[in-house]
DNA sequence: AGCACGCCGACT
DNA sequence: GTCGGCGTGCTC
């Protein structure tokens, strides 16, 4: 009997394959690299993936175990779909079973096989979809048709900027060139990847993907479905049998046989950066695979990421123009700042703000409030001795949650009654400062005691289906006024929404974090891009926006309301190149939580101290802006390089040292970090 | 990361 | 007498 040495990746921050062996009985098949094979890890059984096959091994032979078992029933992974987990763990400086474990569904990793085998077997028992052509395809205009043909059209590796205001008519220039590229005759079994940032708030976007192609099978992937679903869609994926996957950000890192095209919807939108774990940017990973694979990729966006925008500008990327909206006779909003220098708040609310919102229930017209802030009001205080709601154990507000009487902190999952009086000097006249979406919702009903109102924050939709709930009543006309944070932002078209009110907005134009105006511009667009989309110009009665702020002279608002984000982000990649910023300079944050601050600081003082590779920038360690959560305080030490190779080889030196020194502190590193 | 083993304090 | 605190060591 021949035996083989398997080298197989496990989910174990241990940077390296481990050995097992294979011993050929003769009956059964023999291993294939990129198969899942069950083994013995210490005192644990535990899936891992065979990346190759050898005849021998450095570790001793009485070291080495047998393999339990192959999953063989499992076309093997593919060598492009390792080579892009591959990239994504040194990129990231994780092991690679810290990227293909967690990369594939939870059900197979399980012990048994019991729910690959059904998912299997119902997958060979459903009819396979075969006809990719489109059904009701509306007709475009000149400039969607021209992108449509031009991203069809692309050879190669193509990375290609849809830039095109909210209702400019994005979602069909993406589904007519996908279709053309289905439809090409060499591409019989194509697969086009679709990414959404959120889908529970685009369900418009499933439906219109599903619609269109009634011939070919389209699949979801993201992570509210159930571990069944999940793995039943992404087997489906990775043998070409779903021709169409729509998903999120995790999508990206999905089994794709027949990948064709890759479409980045909002591209510039946050939630495409994973924040914990693996924290991946899906939007690079999605750059480097169309690369890889040599296949055209798709961006779009009304306002693109400034790395996206610059690489438009310098040429690496093309660059395509949707400049009308593609509703007849639709117009952009009018957007109009209110000065509250002049214009004070009464409740939060400006008395134009207030006209405005009367004259739209006059008209028997819907109305969107905007406010980033959940809760009543984010500090509760106390006026006579200065007490203030602190979180015991976090750097932050408790904050004030009227309507369930709690105090809430938002970092950490502390809650208490709110005190019925100071807790320092007794004083029962305890004041909200500030104001939350729930605060605005109780102004709005006594101001307008008739009007329907409703508050869709994650607060009001907590349960299950709650969100989409609410948004078909906003559809159904049931609701007069909506007061919502940014999960309004989002996706839904409101035909009879005329009105958008933003009421806080001035809080992002001075933030530490520098690219706070840039999200706070995408957000503006977007959310104004919910009012009007059907109002028309003949009417008189364009929609309108009103922008609450203390700083109508800032150059932001200015450019918002030329709807000139060219004007707006060639400002910001001056003052980035100036600053030496991103996209000018490529960081990588190193963090360090412990239980004492001085212990995390020390820890990063000595890391910082390392190495001195010339062409690195190590900054000092200092305290996270959040310093405290959850009783854990956190600090963290940036390195920057203007050369991305250079700060790669100095980050994968530096992680072998880290990893050696075995610190009791807990830390972790995070490349291209978006908020510092 | 898990999950062991391994020696020192307050309890059925 | 043991249950369990988390220190440190290993995983092919």
């Amino acid at each position: 009997m021949k035996q083989r040495i398997l080298k197989i990746a496990l989910d174990t921050p241990l940077d390296q394959l481990f050995d097992y062996v294979w011993l050929d009985d003769g009956a059964s098949s023999p291993p294939r690299p990129g198969q899942l094979a069950m083994v013995p890890f210490g005192k644990r059984e535990a899936v891992g993936l065979i990346i190759a096959i050898e005849d021998t091994s450095d570790v001793p032979p009485d070291k080495l175990k047998p393999v339990l078992s192959l999953r063989a029933q499992l076309e093997p992974l593919r060598p492009d779909w390792i080579a892009l987990c591959s990239f994504a763990a040194d990129y990231y400086q994780r092991p690679l079973g810290e990227v293909v474990i967690p990369g594939i569904p939870k059900n197979l990793r399980a012990e048994t096989t019991v729910s690959l085998d059904r998912a299997l077997k119902r997958l060979a028992g459903k009819e396979h979809a075969h006809d990719p052509a489109p059904a009701n395809m509306p007709p475009l205009n000149a400039a969607q048709r021209e992108a449509a043909e031009a991203i069809a059209a692309a050879e190669g590796f193509a990375p290609i900027l849809l830039y095109g205001v909210t209702g400019s008519g994005k979602t069909e220039v993406y589904l007519q060139a996908a279709a053309r590229i289905l439809a090409k005759p060499e591409n019989h079994d194509a697969q086009v990847l679709i990414l959404t940032p959120e889908i529970n708030l685009t369900p418009q976007l499933e439906a219109n993907v599903r619609a269109r192609f009634p011939g070919v099978d389209v699949v979801t992937l993201h992570s509210g479905l159930a571990e069944g679903e999940r793995l039943q869609h992404w087997i489906a994926a990775h043998l070409g049998r779903a021709r169409i996957i729509l998903g999120t950000r995790l999508a990206v890192l999905a089994s794709l046989p027949a990948l064709k095209l890759i479409i980045i919807d909002e591209e510039h939108d946050p939630s495409y950066k994973q924040q914990e774990g693996l924290r991946y940017s899906a939007r690079d990973l999605a750059v480097w695979r169309a690369r890889q694979l040599d296949i055209p990729l798709v961006l779009g966006s009304a306002t693109p990421s400034l790395e996206t925008w610059h690489h438009a500008r310098t040429g690496r990327y093309r660059e395509l123009t949707l400049r009308e909206r593609a509703v007849p006779d639709a117009v952009l909003p009018a957007i109009r700042l209110v000065d509250m220098e002049r214009d004070k708040a009464d409740g939060g609310l400006t008395a134009s703000l207030r006209a405005a919102i009367k004259k739209r229930l006059d008209q028997g017209e819907q109305s969107l409030l905007f406010l980033n802030r959940r809760g009543y009001a984010p500090v509760l205080s106390c006026e006579s001795c200065g007490w203030i709601s602190n979180c015991v154990r976090c750097t932050a507000f408790m904050v004030l949650h009227k309507s369930e009487h709690r105090l809430r902190c938002h970092h950490c999952s502390m809650e208490q009654r709110i005190p019925r009086a100071c807790p320092t000097c007794g004083n029962v006249d305890l004041q909200p400062l500030g104001r939350g979406t729930q605060r605005i919702e109780e102004n709005l009903q006594h101001l307008f005691p008739e009007a329907r109102l409703l508050r869709i924050d994650a607060d009001s939709t907590r349960l299950k289906g709650s969100a989409q709930a609410a948004f078909d009543a906003v559809h159904r006309g049931e609701v007069d006024i909506l007061i919502g944070t940014q999960m309004v932002a989002k996706g839904h078209d409101f035909r009879n929404l005329t009105l958008v009110g933003v009421l806080n907005p001035d809080t992002a134009l001075f933030s530490h974090d520098y690219r706070a105006s840039e999200r706070l511009f995408a957000q503006l667009m977007q959310v104004g891009g919910r009012a009007g989309r059907a109002a028309r110009k003949e009417d008189g009665n364009a929609a309108e926006v009103l922008i609450q702020t203390r700083y109508p002279q800032h150059p932001l608002y200015a450019a918002l309301m030329a709807h000139d984000y060219d004007r707006f982000a060639a400002g910001l990649l001056e003052e980035r190149q100036q600053a030496g910023l991103p996209p000018y300079l490529y960081q990588a944050l190193l963090r360090a939580e412990a239980r004492e601050l001085d212990a995390a600081l020390a820890f990063l003082q000595e890391a910082a101290g390392m190495l001195q590779p010339p062409g690195i920038t190590i900054n000092d360690p200092i305290p996270m802006a959040l310093t405290r959560v959850a009783n854990v305080e956190r600090a963290q030490l940036l390195v920057e390089s203007p050369s991305r190779p250079a700060l790669q080889a100095y980050l994968r030196e530096w992680m072998l040292q880290l990893r050696a020194m075995k610190s009791r502190v807990k830390w972790s590193l995070e490349v291209d970090p978006m908020d510092i």
